[in-house]
DNA sequence: GTCTATAGTGCGATAGAC
DNA sequence: GTCTATCGCACTATAGAC
């Protein structure tokens, strides 16, 4: 599947994203209407991935997030009740669209190659979709505190578990070379992350996201795929 | 060669490192004993990397490093200007004896197979020995100012040429099958790079920075080694 | 529902004692 | 060569006008 199809069968719906954290935080938003509080949301959303992405959350003072969103600083507190606070109803939200588009892209498929090659497919193409979320939540995760932290980490290994439980599939049937398959997870998962992370690098190759997650399946495939006997320690 | 023979032949010198920085800075520092001033740049760098490694170069206050270094707050602008001539000078000083060492590894060495192997191990080796470095100018670089960020950007290039250069010589030599060579030494770094920034990672599963060295050596061979008519676009 | 104005805090940096 | 004390500023967060 290429990314253009992908795009379609995401169906990456921005208005019911936001709709979904107003939900959320219905008591402690202070807009009643819902269509003022949704594109609140969005202009304050997007302000933070584009301002903090640049110079870093931290960094961003809270005049900056009011000036790139066009809201005051009053109102912005309408929306969260501190920066810490806007951090995590960030964080949280990019999570709970990644694991829900993830868990989709993988139904249906059983053969362990082709089951490899969706998952690396769809990790590159929702990063490309979804770039600003995933650097976000790549760069300021630190910063998070300790309870959002653990569940940020918990995320990040559910994802990983799912690469090595199509490892531990394909090695089972027989088709895959005997290996750790955490640890081939884990460094399958570095080569996909590099896609959002070195952005700026291979826009200025001009390396399509197409094209990038092929090198990615080839590598993994041409290890998992290698002969047996080659196999290390 | 394993972790443990690249140490000895590495030969970190931290004392060395601290007086190349402070013969750098002479002017600027106000020590004029050589022996005070290498004391007091360690213990400020160390506490750098300690406290911005946890919390953030931004997230860091002077009231923290002073704390962390145990020199009062007026002391350490004995040794810099600025909080963002802090910030690089640690980062000059890491890719200083990061270019320095890396070069070294692969002098005599010929043969593709052995150079590609050679260049990843010192790269984890060196990211291991050098991890606070390492972590530290990964996070922190958008932070530098224009000119820094530039010369942070090169010394990256030309980490990946030289893989992109191995990859060359292989495919030249029919060694290796026919793939974009930046490409491929891009997601090759991307997986040597994995070890400094999900350290914690492999701390908890107990795999060693040997076994770690291993593993992308192997899946970058098997790629690079793959019966040649199944090269892909 | 959104704004302006500002309170209160803690920052980076420095002056001057020792 | 190092410290303490403090300046001036910019920050987060809020109160109250409209």
């Amino acid at each position: 599947m290429r990314y253009a199809k992908f795009l379609q069968a995401a169906k990456l719906d921005q208005a019911a994203i936001y709709q979904e954290i107003v939900d959320q935080h219905r008591d402690s938003i202070k807009a009643k209407k819902d269509q003022t509080a949704v594109k609140n949301l969005e202009l304050i959303f997007e302000a933070t991935l584009e301002v903090s992405n640049r110079k870093g959350f931290t960094a961003m003072t809270m005049r900056d997030l009011s000036k790139a969103s066009g809201l005051s600083m009053g109102a912005l507190y309408d929306y969260f009740a501190s920066k810490e606070e806007l951090l995590a109803m960030v964080q949280r939200t990019g999570r709970a669209v990644t694991s829900r588009l993830l868990k989709q892209g993988l139904a249906g498929i059983e053969d362990p190659v082709e089951r490899l090659t969706q998952a690396i497919r769809t990790h590159v193409f929702l990063s490309e979709a979804m770039r600003p979320w995933f650097f976000f939540s790549y760069m300021e995760a630190r910063h998070l505190g300790d309870q959002e932290k653990e569940r940020a980490k918990k995320s990040e290994m559910s994802v990983e578990s799912m690469f090595a439980g199509i490892l531990r599939q394909g090695q089972a049937a027989g088709v895959f070379k005997k290996s750790d398959p955490l640890l081939t997870a884990a460094v399958i998962k570095a080569m996909v992350q590099d896609w959002y992370l070195k952005r700026w690098k291979y826009v200025k190759r001009r390396v399509s996201v197409n094209r990038y997650a092929d090198q990615v399946r080839d590598m993994a495939l041409s290890f998992c795929l290698a002969d047996k006997s080659e196999a290390s320690v």
